[in-house]
RNA sequence: GGCGGGGUAGCUCAGUAGGUUAGAGCAAUGGAAUCAUAAUCCAUGUGUCGGGGGUUCGAAUCCCUCCCCCGCUACCA
């Protein structure tokens, strides 16, 4: 068989927080399955990944903390970098954005495509913030809509009426950052024109699609995309962490954070390079019409990898005689989630990979995300599942069948392979089986059909255990010897078939089961074969896994949502003099009348009393309470608070609520002896 | 509200070029076996395939409509 040469890349995870289970499933665990089984079917691959680390989210975290951006992207680029580890990814490299070769690839492509004139230079005026030094994004900007007097309107449209504006013709601008007036400068940026890579884009998708059969899921995005028409994208913003935009005149910008952290799968790969001393290796790969490139992302990722990717390495093709490859496949996931309700990290719902991994060993894990992958829709990790796929699965059916077989071959036949006899239908048909298993799951594997092949994988075990039953060699080890040799010959085969086949799954464990085999991994294909001759000596059994008991299972349960037993370590409170108190009037208040807000999810239009006056307000509490048990409630409200159009309504002030682990809401309420209007103090 | 994804057995999930009695694993019930981590093996499902309508000889699968759930987004003052 032709050596396939393939790129395998995962999504680059952000590096301002620890990935969760939710992420191993939807990038990480599949690509990782899908190249240990690529390696062992001898194709030449490398496997690519590392930490995302620029962008405004990273200076966000860091100046909370009062720590440097820097400070913020080492500390998860290490921790994330061993979870992985601990986790079994087998990344040829975990690189980083940092680095001056992404820098130097980011620039590389940026000038490529500046030199050839495709870029758009657009001068606009944007609002400048004194105090903080920076360049307003349209978000961190609010004022009076010349149109229609609306007061949050952003500083170049308005969403209450749709017009469009100049920024100069903004009334009252503020900074959402500072609260600063800011001030009109006049700021350039370049765009990508990626509607002129529509129609090639199209073509693209469409051909490799229908060649390589792309996923539904990933079509359908793709589709949506496209009926919207792709726009010319900014891939400039003024900033000052990140990528430097390689111009004279462009002081104080950087690249754009989805601009530059694809390229990083190339900058990683001549990272790699650069480790191996072979300069060149990048090339072999990125720049070979025959390499084939997978790209593993979840579903949030899809247009960055099947349409501006692709548009980027076009535009460079186009103008170089050295061409990159473009994704020939990206089996995107869905999302899963943990006991029916999405990862929350301020909701303390779910849990990081690297307190999992402190908990249990790695192959329990990976085989229980395996075995639900979301792969045709979301779906849900359960702890209750995690246990019983261990420990029905794992220890009983696989850790059981190798455990049996190996008990009786050490107490019966001197812990080597006895010599296979005369082979009745029973023997047949079990080795027909075992033959053909390499191709089964090669098969399912090969069309990233990962979760399906994982399946396949654990019914040969169940196979196993039906054919140890059925051959009743516990039986024949007293009347035909010979027949339980053949009986406990196979069996010992079926076990170093499935020690290939789960290496990609379970590689710890598949290990294990290699050591106590006394043999290697062979070629994928020859798995299934009789590898294992008569006489050759086995290691002592030992146990694969561990069984969870319902207390273990049932901690972790309890500890979920608890977000009151961690109140917020993490977050620091910049201290207000009382005098910044007292600025605040918080006033009882009773709920004269709610009702809906039509076409609104979750507004409600209340009218309070607040004793002297009556106000309207509009709150966003609609998906916690029914507007008719709201009224006669005695709630606390910030009294002065500037009113605030929402849905064209004007709301006069803003009732308190807290939010449970459950996402419900909870009215701030006092007893019904509080006369309306009473300050709190 | 807009866009996207879903609603199949008690639970977690498969299943669309429309076609014989709709599947798997788990759980449940009964049985067999005792080599083994009390582990295994066999048998057992009256599931309105979210509701209603339509196309068709035939629909979980195609069309229309309604209901519910999830995500993103617009409104969380």
């Amino acid at each position: 068989m032709d050596k396939e040469k393939i790129i395998v890349t995962s999504a680059l995870p952000y590096a301002n927080g620890p990935i969760h289970l939710g992420h191993l499933s939807g990038a990480y665990l599949p690509a990782d399955i899908y190249v240990r089984y690529k390696r062992l079917i001898g194709s030449n691959i490398i496997f690519i990944c590392g930490s995302d680390e620029h962008g405004v989210p990273i200076t966000i975290t860091a100046d909370k903390e009062g720590i440097t951006p820097k400070e913020v992207i080492d500390r998860f680029h290490n921790i994330n970098k061993q979870a992985f580890e601990q986790f079994g990814m087998s990344f040829d490299i975990y690189s980083r954005t940092s680095l001056p070769i992404h820098h130097e690839t980011s620039k590389e492509f940026f000038l490529n495509f500046y030199n050839q004139g495709i870029l758009n230079e657009k001068k606009s005026l944007q609002f400048y913030d004194e105090k903080a030094k920076m360049f307003l994004p349209d978000r961190y900007v609010e004022g009076t809509c010349p149109n229609c007097g609306n007061e949050q309107a952003r500083s170049d449209e308005c969403e209450n009426c749709g017009a469009l504006y100049d920024p100069a013709d903004l009334k009252n601008p503020k900074s959402k950052i500072t609260g600063q007036t800011p001030v009109l400068k006049e700021t350039s940026h370049y765009f990508f024109p990626l509607g002129k890579y529509q129609s090639r884009l199209e073509e693209y998708v469409a051909q490799m699609s229908k060649k390589y059969g792309w996923k539904d899921n990933v079509l359908q995005y793709c589709r949506g995309w496209f009926k919207d028409g792709l726009q010319d994208r900014a891939i400039t913003r003024d900033l000052d962490w990140g990528v430097q935009v390689p111009l004279d005149d462009a002081q104080g910008k950087v690249l754009y954070v989805w601009f530059e952290a694809v390229l990083g799968y190339i900058s990683a790969t001549k990272e790699l390079s650069r480790i191996k001393g072979d300069e060149n290796l990048w090339k072999k790969y990125w720049q070979d019409t025959n390499t084939k490139y997978v790209a593993f992302i979840g579903k949030d990722n899809i247009v960055f990898h099947t349409i501006i990717f692709p548009s980027m390495l076009m535009a460079w093709n186009d103008a170089n005689t050295d061409k990159y490859v473009l994704p020939q496949n990206v089996p995107a996931n869905e999302f899963l989630n943990f006991e029916g309700k999405k990862f929350s990290k301020s909701r303390n719902w779910g849990i990081d990979v690297i307190d999992f991994l402190k908990l249990f060993p790695a192959d329990p894990l990976r085989y229980c995300l395996a075995a639900n992958l979301p792969e045709n829709r979301d779906t849900d990790f359960y702890w209750k599942e995690f246990q019983s796929r261990n420990n029905g699965e794992l220890a009983d059916i696989l850790g059981n069948f190798v455990n049996r077989t190996f008990t009786f071959v050490h107490k019966h036949f001197d812990g080597k392979v006895p010599e296979k006899g005369e082979l009745k239908p029973i023997d047949q048909e079990i080795l027909n089986l075992l033959s053909g298993y390499p191709k089964k799951v090669s098969d399912l594997f090969e069309k990233y059909k990962i979760k399906d092949g994982v399946a396949e994988i654990m019914n040969l075990a169940r196979a196993g255990n039906k054919y140890f039953n059925d051959s009743e060699p516990w039986k024949s080890v007293k009347s035909d010897k010979e027949q339980c040799a053949t009986t406990i010959n196979l069996s010992l085969q079926i076990i170093y078939t499935l020690a290939e086949m789960f290496y990609p799954v379970i590689p710890f464990s598949a290990e294990k089961l290699f050591k106590m085999l006394n043999a290697a991994p062979t070629d994928w294909f020859k798995s299934g074969e009789a590898n294992l001759k008569a006489g050759h000596v086995l290691n002592k059994a030992e146990i694969l896994f561990t069984k969870i008991e319902d207390s273990v299972i049932e901690k972790q349960m309890s500890q979920l949502g608890s977000t009151s037993e961690t109140p917020q370590e993490t977050e620091k409170f910049e201290e207000i003099t009382i005098d910044d108190f007292l600025k605040v009037q918080l006033r009882t208040a009773e709920i004269v009348s709610a009702e809906k807000v039509a076409k609104s999810d979750k507004l409600l239009k209340l009218k309070v009393n607040l004793g002297f006056e009556q106000r309207q307000i509009i709150a966003g509490i609609g998906k916690s309470f029914q507007p008719e048990d709201l009224v006669g409630k005695k709630v606390i409200m910030v009294a002065n608070l500037k009113p605030a159009k929402l849905m064209g309504l004007e709301s006069q002030g803003m009732i308190l609520a807290v939010e449970g682990s459950d996402g419900k809401l909870s009215l701030l309420q006092v007893d019904g002896s509080i006369k309306p209007g009473t300050r709190a103090r």
